[in-house]
DNA sequence: CGTTCCCTTGATTAACTTCAACTTGGGTGG
DNA sequence: CCACCCAAGTTGAAGTTAATCAAGGGAACG
């Protein structure tokens, strides 16, 4: 498939390391290793592999370093650089994808993303030699938008997607809640939107042709359909209906988005926590009118209003004062919708 | 065309109300008139009008007034509503809609679009013995994608449509400059979009079948092409190609307006009174390099940042001061837009 | 030549973030 | 089962930011 094409793992945790190393070499793949940073500088100055994955927590030299003087040499500069990264550490993406790394991959992580992320740089790299792939007869069953598509689960905190990655994918969300969130400069998190099942997501990107530029981050146990990003293009674009109705999905939210917008500019917090429970409401539950329960973290409700968290915490307890909602743990029950809807501040 | 429709004008100033009745009797209607408020609930009630044009600011009984009147009645609280509003009332706006109004027209108003829109909204009342009207044969010449689409002239100022209007047509700005702007429930302007000549618009809310979100209006003498909606459909559902043109601008909209909610959500003003100009900047000029002379009204400034005026102005003398831009009268100068661009507060 | 609109600046006030400390609860390992 | 720990939630106080209110300047227009 690919003629021996060299990688260069640089990664201090030995089980990690052989780990990735083995599943690039069954993938067919000669691989390198290095135990920290500064092992791995050299041994990319010499070998010129043709990718690099590099962890960022390490020893001596950290991933932003290795990145930092790689980029410095005309030789290595321009080799695909892709960093391994733990969950936690999230203000850390924008970091490194600002200082020119080209993908991210989260730990733990699928093998199948692992070896999707690494082909698709490769072949981006080398788009020289390519435009010889878009072969492909144009047989599509009717019953089955998208015959590729597969299923996969998520549990509570895991990512679908990560912002700054190459999309593989577009998404839909089978069962389960599901966010979309974007970090600001300075790592604090914003809730795009929240998802319900049946809903499709990540298309944008691929409309676009772009690393994404949001994540999708599952809320509670979810179901997801994954539909290959060539599948799904080539059914937009030859499928009169199917485009039609994606048309309709993006218009419907942008149009959601103008009104985050205006409310963002120029609604107070109270107003906008306010506005962040209904929507949770309005979401996750068909009559909005009865008291409808939901378990939020502070963090993500937060997240939906764009402010911060002791902020959503006062106000909620604010709202608890005036019997608007009940709150038990991390259980927020909205006992009066309209009023709550209908507060003038 | 209609048989004989009644249409009932209330409005204060005879001269309007005069020409007003004048335009609607030459297109075939049938025209009562009522010198205020009272006088015009009156005649409502006994005449029973197809539809209402009404003023908002009159004595005795101004707009609000007669219309909350009239939608307690029930022989009268069905007939369509439309209020007619001077330029500068922007707050106005959504006080009216939301107590049931259907439309809006803005003083001075444009014969067509006043013609357009009772007729609207009239063909939306007694959709009961509609569709016998969507016959039209399927013949698109492919040179001339839109071959009903007609221009018109705007000067600085004009609106082409209107937050709230039932959308007519969709826009490509053929030369000149727009902004999409939306209101907030406490009447503070945000500026959504720039336009550059090219650009479509105004297309999501035909999509989505919703009366418009936002007001477009003309920062310069600007020329568009306005496009009937009907025929608007017609080619994005049946033409492959400007279909996924459509979805490629959608998706594209989409990015950079979650975008502007992150930034909104978490940056300083500052941050965002730069991102403003180097939006201004992206968007009117080829090579941002170089320095760039931008006439903007402060209000508009602050509309895109999402600020006040005077805030934003405070920001305007920031940068002045630090060297970034010039300011002459209304002209503002970009000249170090990398700086611009990049500061960190 | 007055009036209006837009811009600008200063002073005050309100809102919200940040920092820091403390509480609670759920899970884990001894 | 208890002790401990870590994460999430909560609260108070201090500090910052930006909106608001108020006043005045200057150009433009009739």
């Amino acid at each position: 498939m690919h003629s021996m094409k060299t990688i260069l793992v640089i990664e201090d945790h030995e089980e990690i390391r052989e780990n990735l190393s083995e599943i690039l070499e069954l993938d067919g793949y000669s691989v390198l290793k290095a135990a920290d940073g500064k092992i791995g500088v050299s041994v990319a100055q010499q070998e010129l592999p043709d990718l690099i994955l590099c962890d960022i927590m390490m020893p001596n030299l950290d991933g932003y370093g290795v990145l930092h003087m790689l980029s410095r040499n005309p030789q290595t500069m321009r080799i695909p650089f892709i960093f391994l990264t733990a969950k936690a550490e999230k203000i850390d993406i924008r970091k490194g994808m600002s200082l020119g790394a080209d993908d991210y991959i989260v730990k733990p992580f699928d093998e199948t993303d692992l070896l999707s992320a690494v082909e698709n740089r490769l072949k981006k790299f080398d788009l020289i030699q390519d435009g010889s792939q878009k072969a492909k007869a144009a047989t599509k069953p009717d019953n089955e938008l998208f015959p590729n598509g597969y299923l996969k689960n998520y549990n509570k905190k895991d990512l679908v997607y990560h912002e700054g990655e190459t999309p593989t994918h577009v998404y839909q969300l089978l069962s389960g809640k599901l966010k979309l969130t974007r970090l600001s400069d300075d790592g604090k998190e914003m809730v795009l939107d929240l998802l319900k099942p049946g809903d499709y997501f990540g298309y944008w990107s691929v409309l676009q042709k772009q690393t994404t530029t949001e994540s999708a981050e599952a809320l509670e146990p979810s179901q997801v359909m994954l539909i290959p990003t060539a599948d799904f293009m080539d059914v937009v674009e030859h499928e009169n209906n199917i485009a039609s109705k994606f048309i309709r999905l993006l218009s419907n939210n942008l149009l959601a988005q103008q009104y985050k917008i205006v409310e963002l500019a120029y609604n107070s917090v109270r107003k906008r926590v306010a506005s962040a429970l209904i929507q949770l409401a309005d979401k996750y539950t068909d009559d909005p009118s009865k008291p409808f329960s939901m378990a939020v973290s502070r963090e993500t409700l937060a997240g939906i209003a764009g402010t911060s968290v002791e902020s959503a915490i006062r106000m909620l307890s604010e709202f608890k004062a005036d019997g608007l909602v009940e709150v038990d743990k991390a259980t927020i029950t909205v006992t009066q919708y309209d009023k709550l809807k209908n507060a003038p501040y």
